[in-house]
Parts: structure tokens; sequence; C-alpha cells
DNA sequence: TATGAATGAGAGTTCATTCAT
DNA sequence: GATGAATGAACTCTCATTCAT
């Protein structure tokens, strides 16, 4: 393609370039099949690369969903600092937080609740992957606690709870609320189910005392 | 039930007995293994009888699981009721219904978490599945639901939430503790997971406003 | 059920009279899905009695086929002798059995054409079967060749053939027309398959030799 | 087909060529064991690569049958083209396919004739398979009618039927000799058999005449 | 005499993987 | 660095058959 001769690494990105292109197309059949579903076949035709590239890039079928995991799991973490960084006031933070978690159960283009899912299923029978799925939880209950802990301080909340207790149950209440909605629950609309579970945060953290 | 002394039939019924230990067989395995892991040969080898039997039983893989979830929310549903029945002190029939719900995610013997975890992942893809799922949710929400209803009536427990989105709120509360205690989080271990839901739930519903 | 002491057979015809009726049912089936796709259950269900009932008559699969050629020849044969006794005049004779041959191919109730085929199919291969299917060309030839011969001697036919010759050839162009008629070959049509073959039989039997 | 001495491919198109051998070894096997006998295993066997290229090479089994057909109708048609140019002379081209029609059906070594016995069994049920025999038909009586019409032209046949109403009678009496000749019927031996439908046609012809 | 329950054998299909370019 | 050809392993499914009643 170009200078040939000087340059040390002809070209650098190309091949990374497509190997993450892969990967994020690996992401997208694991979350709308189910990994237990997503064949090599299916990737090769997502990703519009041959079979044998793709074995070319991951080495086994398992070790190409570990990178799709792998990098799912890295993308959410960022996207949940920035999410979490738009704003100090900690209510704002976690009802950011809420409806960030909850809106990732809705819609067919919103993979990410049925990822997390599959990373459950997984990590339950495999340690390698819980590990990662804990430090989901981690990152999550982080930011969390983090809010709370500043609103208690601030006397904007009040609760008998501690902060990290809090923060466990306030991610609770949205993979709890988050599951019948990506199952349709005629119950439950994304709506609702954040307004449902804010109203009852905001209770456990004694901002509602004045209501 | 009971053979009059000298029956004419030495084995009653074999084949319906026999299939129903079948049944909890594959559910079982199910669990263990998850639904998309669950092969003839395993069910096979865990209720003892050939493969052949098992198409014999059930037509078709397929239809073997359906037949296992079947079952197994049948169960659930009469486990539930009968756990909720031995009460009649609203906080104590919720009492239990967490304790259930959490403890169903724990211990290896313990399979419900993990069936119904297997449940949602199916319903999340199979609308059958799906409707079984939410008629689960249901059960659950109803009896909660009719607890808090008592305990708000009765004017032991007081909430700005109305009882249906209190038992939804509880539910997701269970489900969302439940699934890192499968997941063997070391920051919930069972006890103190019930407890901190219960702390939770008893806030919500204005009980420890006393405390 | 009745007189269990005096009667030598109870119900002497009963069995007879049904397994009669299930050979038909066999006979039926093989001819519209072949004899290699005819399974128990398809002749079960076409009789309308368990597949265990079939075994017990027939014994195995195998013999449940030979037990329905052996009705189809039987049968075809009385109905021919049958329809070459209806009348006297060689050319008349020959006429019924060129049609009677012919319109065995066609028709989606006819049946006929299609078990002769299957019984070809199966007698190149297997020697017993062979033997019965020669039989039944030999039951053709010897008719047609009869009527050949009466026409020779009264004069009406004149052929360089001798009857038998003449009836093998008319025999085959009989079979040869009938399977693409079977076919539904565009180029034949029932009637003018028949007096096409007629056509060629009479210049064969220099019938046509006043034309 | 000439590799220029140094090729850098040291087995040209390995693919394409072990492919076409896999579908003479199927045609091979479907006119010895039948459509319906014939197994992957068989195949295999019989070209000597494992099953599971075999379903590389065709994906389903009905596939194979398909392709061997294929090829059998293909190579079929063009043998008949190079048999019929092999002469001029009306007469001559007709016995030498009606010899090779016949001989088609004779000896064990010579599959044609089986294989168009399964081809048409199998298209009186499958509407594709009978679109390819029924071009094989037409084949066959193109090219019979073509030396009829030619023979006719120069007046060495004299017949009141058409053409083409002669090469479908024609054609008739080959398979419907040929079906007793494969059932090895005693009657019929190839040579007599081709004499005796020579004769016949020849008879139908108006050739036999001056004799 | 007739039938339901249970089972073994045999076959096709999917799919990851290995190998050679 | 990337890809097509080929293959073995694992699994489901169909179906005839055996057994007991």
């Amino acid at each position: 393609m170009s200078s040939p001769a000087s340059a040390p690494h002809r070209r650098p990105r190309r091949a990374g370039r497509n190997r993450s292109e892969v990967v994020t197309a690996a992401v997208r059949v694991i979350a709308r099949r189910g990994v237990d579903h997503t064949r090599f076949a299916d990737v090769s035709a997502e990703a519009g690369v041959p079979i044998s590239t793709l074995q070319y890039y991951f080495g086994s079928r398992e070790d190409m969903v570990l990178a799709a995991f792998d990098h799912a799991w890295r993308t959410e973490r960022e996207e949940l600092d920035r999410e979490s960084a738009r704003t100090s006031d900690p209510w704002d933070r976690i009802s950011r937080l809420v409806a960030a978690g909850i809106g990732g159960f809705t819609g067919s283009e919103e993979l990410r609740g049925l990822l997390w899912l599959e990373g459950v299923r997984l990590g339950v029978r495999d340690p390698e992957t819980r590990t990662e799925v804990l430090g989901d939880y981690e990152s999550w209950r982080s930011l969390l606690a983090g809010a709370i802990r500043d609103g208690l301080q601030s006397g904007a909340f009040i609760s008998s709870l501690s902060p990290d207790d809090a923060a466990v149950v306030t991610l609770a209440m949205i993979d709890g609320a988050g599951l019948p909605l990506a199952l349709q629950d005629p119950r439950l609309i994304e709506s609702s189910a954040v307004d449902l579970v804010l109203h009852a945060v905001a209770v456990l953290l004694g901002r509602d005392r004045v209501a």
C-alpha cells in the first residue's frame, strides 16, 4: 500500500482493526443467539469473514467467546464511568445509573442486558467467567456506593443501610427489574420500571421523607 | 394408592410412574448443566434409562426440556402456595417468601434458582417458554402483593407504593440478589443476603419506622 | 366370551377378515409411498390398527410387504382372467387387455401400475419377488398369446412373429407406454396411449393391411 | 490437463477431481442398491472417502442422490448422441439405439437400466426428478424420431404412424423389453430381445415388406 | 387374540477442528 | 496473515423389534 521500505510495521492496524470488528460481531451474535447457540458460522456471517479466519484470530470457539466477553466487559466499564462522571449530584448519578442499567434490557437493538445474562449464566458454571462477571458487579456497586456515600455525607440521603449495602440492594433491583423487562413482561415497561426502581431507591435512601 | 393386598397388577402403572421419575431426572440435569448442554445421554445416565426410552417418553429433546420445565413450574407453584400458607402474619409470609426465593440460589443441592435462570434465558428468545416464566413471576408477585396488602390494611405497613408495585420491587430484589449468590459473590452469603433484602423491604414498607 | 367348551373355532372369520383388510391397506400404502418408504406406522394409520397388531399378523415388516404383494398378484390375475373372458373376439380381447394394462398406470386412484413398478424394482434384486413378478409376466403373455393365436388361426391376423413373440412385444409396449404415463408425460395421455399402442399392435398383427 | 513440467500446484485442483470420482461412485451404488438403500456409508465405502467428506461435497444425502442422477443423465445423453452419430443410415441408427437401450438392462456391470428404473420410480413421486426423467425420454425419442423421419423421407420406411408416434412406440418396446431382461426373464435373453424388438420395429416401419 | 411399553440398531446432520496452501 | 479443503466426534432421530400382559 505505502512505503514498503522504511515503515517498520507495514500494516500496523489493519489486522488489529479487522480483528476488533470481528470481536464486536461476535458480541452481537452472542447477545442475540446466546452463547451456546453461537457458532463459528454465525459469527462468520455477521462479520463477513471466513470461518477459518475466525479460528486464525481466536484459536478455538471458546476463546472467541471469551474474547467477546472480555471486550464487552471492558466497553461497559468505560461507558459506565463516562456516564456517571457527567454529573456530581448524587441523586442524578444514581438516576443515570439506574436508567442506564435498566435500559440495557429493553429494545431489540439493546444487547447489553442479554449479554450480561449470558455472562451470568456462564459464570455460574465457569470460574473464569465468574471472576469477570463479579468484577462487573463490583464496578456497578462501587459507582452506586460512591454516589450514595456522597448523598449521605451531604445530608441529601438518610439511611440505616451502609452505602455498600444500599448499593448491593440497588443493583439487585436494577437486575431484578431488568430481567422481566427483557421478557417483555406486560407488567413492566421501561419507563415505569425505571420510575418504580427509582422510587424504591428514594425510599431506601430516605429521600422522600418530605413527601 | 394402596393396593388391596392381592392386586392382579404386580407393578401398578409402570409407565406413568417411571416417566415422572425421568422427568425429575431431566430437571436435575437441566439445572446442573444448563438447557443447552443437556443431552439425551446426560438424562439417560441420570435417570438410568436408555436414550431411546427418553425419546419414547418425550418425542424429542426439545419436548423433554419443555416437559421438565413444565414439571418444575408446577412443582414450584405448589411449594410456594404451601410455604406462604403456613402463617397468616403478613411480615412472616414475606420473610418466608424472601428466604425461599433467595434460598433457591444457594447450595449445590438447590437447583431452583439455576432452573429459573435457564427458564429466563430460554424465555427471552422463545415465546412459549416466556409465557410460562411470566406465569411464574405472577405467582410470586401475587403472593407477595397479598401479604403486603394485608399488612397495609392492618396498619403493620405504611408505604407510598401500591401493593402491586411493592411486590414487583420486592421480587426484583430477590432475583437480583439471588444471581450474585449463585455466582458465589463473596460480597453476599445467603444469610446476609436474606437479611439485607428483608431490611430493604422493611424500609420500603415503612416497617422499621419504630426502629 | 362364549361357549368355551364345544366350539372348536371360537371366532373363525373375525381375525381372518380383519387381516385381509389390513393386507389391502398395506397394498395401498406400498403403491402410494413405495416399498422402501412403507413403514409399519403408515400401514397402521391406513388400516386403523396398532403397529403391534401388524407385527402379530405378519411377523416382520418384510413379511408384511411380501403378503401384500402376494395378495396383489393374486388379485390381478383374477381380474385379468375375468376381463379377458368377457369376449371371444381376439381383437376385442387384446384391446381390453391393452386398455386394462395401460389404464393401471393412470389416475391417482389407480395403484396397479405403481405396485407393479415396485414389484419389478424389488424383483431386480430379490429372487423371491422376482419369481412372482415373472409369474405375473407369464399371466399377461399367455392371455395375449392366446388371443393372438386365435386371431391368426381365424385369419383375422397375419404376422411373421410367433404368437408368443408377438405377446412379448405387445406386453413390452403396454409396460413401456405405461411408465411415462405414470410420470404424467405430457406427450402421452391415457386415451392416446391406448390408441397408439393398439395401432402399433394392429400393424404388428397385419390387422390394418386393409387400410 | 498436462501440467507444464514444474507446476507450482502439485495436485491440480484436488477438490473438483475427487468430487467427480465420488459422484460416479454414488451412481454405481445407487444403481446397485437402489436409491432408497443407498446410505452415506455405502458410497463412503465405494468411493474410499469418509462420510463427512460426502456431506461436505453434497450437503445432504438427498443432494448426493440428485447430483448422481444429474451426472448420469448428462453422461447418458452424451453417449447417446455419440452413438447415434456414428452412422447416417436410418435403420442402422435405429438398430444401434435399440441395442444400446436394451443393452443397458443386461449384465451385472451394466447399470444404466437399473439407474433409469430408479429414476422412474423416483420421478413418479418427486416432480423435480420427474422433469429430468422426462427430459431423458425426450432425448431418446428425438433421436429415434429423427432416424425414422429420415427413413420415411428416403423411402426406406413406410408407416401409417407419424415419426414421433413411431418413436414413442419404439422407445416403449425398448423399455418394456428391458425390464424383464433386468429380471432375468428366461423368456428373454439379450440377443433375442434385441432381435425381437428390431423385428417388431421393422414391421412397424414397413421395412420387412421386401422380406 | 391383540396390544402397549420399552429398547437397540442404524442413519443423517451439525460443527469444530486440522491441514495444506 | 488469511483461507479453502477435508475430516472425526457428538448427537438427535427414526424405526423395527422384543417383552409382558
